[in-house]
DNA sequence: CTAAAGTTACTTACCAGCAAGTAAGTTAAT
DNA sequence: ATTAACTTACTTGCTGGTAAGTAACTTTAG
């Protein structure tokens, strides 16, 4: 077995790389206001001023371009974190209502991930396993910051753990989907910060069962 | 001016009635699972048995035959229900949980409305009309319900009503497409109701703010 | 009741346009 | 002198929509 030459390649042309990132930009541009399905390599290679065929050069396929659109996508905002990973324990869900403070002001990534995340739902998606170990990842931190909040509490980690976790990241997209339908009416921040406050003290204390209301 | 001959268009040939539901239930399969940009006419006309320009034939055009199925399985719906129109009240939830509770047992339907409502943001939809004015009404409706639960539980009108509103919404949809991804770690009814009850108990009885846990 | 006339529900055939990908050639940097 | 970064030109395959025809059904006239 060879050693795989790190950085032997001379693929590492300065204005090479710079274009790759412009055509990325684009990519989520394109791909965020018209879908994986309706966006078109022309459409991309038109934003960064060559042709479509200069595009599959660099990327190869379509489907090969949405991969590494997504992870380029996923590094940047890692890149952007101060300490290259996310807090855990109780921090992290202060953390996801910064996350939705920042979102409301990039409403281009915000809607990538909107309409991919749901294409990806669709027959043979190629952006399927992307969408569904990002979630499972996502779902098993946020769980972890619940227990460690659920032990620094004093609490024993109750049943709805689960169901939390999931309902945390569901109001994220769902509030982001509403948000890009009605911006005037929807408070991205505001409405993160009180779904997932209410979805957390309902995991510390329960509070009545909703048929509750139901008879007087 | 003339009265409109009611039963004078003998459009209302009962076979005809038959095939056109057909065609739309066919249209729900293939744009649930294809999309809308990338489910064909062809896709559909095959599961009937009939070439595309059949289809067309029947719905003029494809962005119609897209926004009568929207329609047509938004009727569907209210049919469904007893009494023509949706519980007000603190029954509103009820009902939004038995809902979640009915979707998991129909993941055709569902993943039409998650692959359309999403798909709906991308420039010029012609879906996005319909998007906008259900999420409108659905918040009103969500809304009226949570000012005639304060009432009856005696507390003023508090402003996080709003935000709960689009949040209940919000986490049923989320919830949805983490479910359509991995329908084996997801308990859809499970955990809308969970994250219903959470949202409701909220605006009665807020609780801590999330920045309480972080300093011991 | 029947036959003609008209309408509906399609089919076949076609088109124009687009989109991804390929191949071969051209320019420019290393 | 190579190799990378493209462009031009082309192919292939599909897609929505149209046009024209046909068979079956419905309505109307006599």
């Amino acid at each position: 077995m060879i050693h795989e030459a790190p950085a032997s390649t001379p693929r590492t042309r300065p204005a090479t790389q710079r274009k790759r990132k412009e055509i990325l930009d684009a990519a989520i541009d394109i791909f965020g206001n018209k879908g994986y399905a309706n966006g078109t390599l022309a459409d991309i290679a038109d934003q960064v001023d060559i042709t479509h065929a200069g595009v599959l050069h660099h990327f190869g396929s379509k489907q090969n371009l949405l991969l590494e659109t997504l992870a380029y996508r996923d590094e940047s905002d890692v890149a952007d974190l101060d300490d290259q990973h996310i807090p855990d324990g109780p921090e992290l869900f202060l953390h996801l209502v910064r996350t939705a403070v920042v979102n409301s002001r990039r409403a281009g990534i915000v809607q990538v991930y909107t309409v991919l995340s749901a294409e990806s739902v669709t027959d043979d998606h190629p952006a399927r396993p992307f969408f569904e170990s990002r979630y499972s990842t996502l779902r098993g931190e946020v769980a972890d910051a619940f227990r460690v909040l659920c032990h620094q509490e004093g609490i024993t980690e109750p049943a709805t753990i689960n169901a939390a976790s999931a309902s945390i990241l569901a109001v994220m997209d769902g509030l982001q989907l509403q948000w890009l339908l009605h911006p005037q009416d929807i408070d991205l921040a505001e409405a993160s910060e009180f779904a997932i406050r209410a979805i957390v003290n309902a995991v510390l204390r329960p509070g009545p069962e909703l048929s509750a209301y139901s008879r007087g």
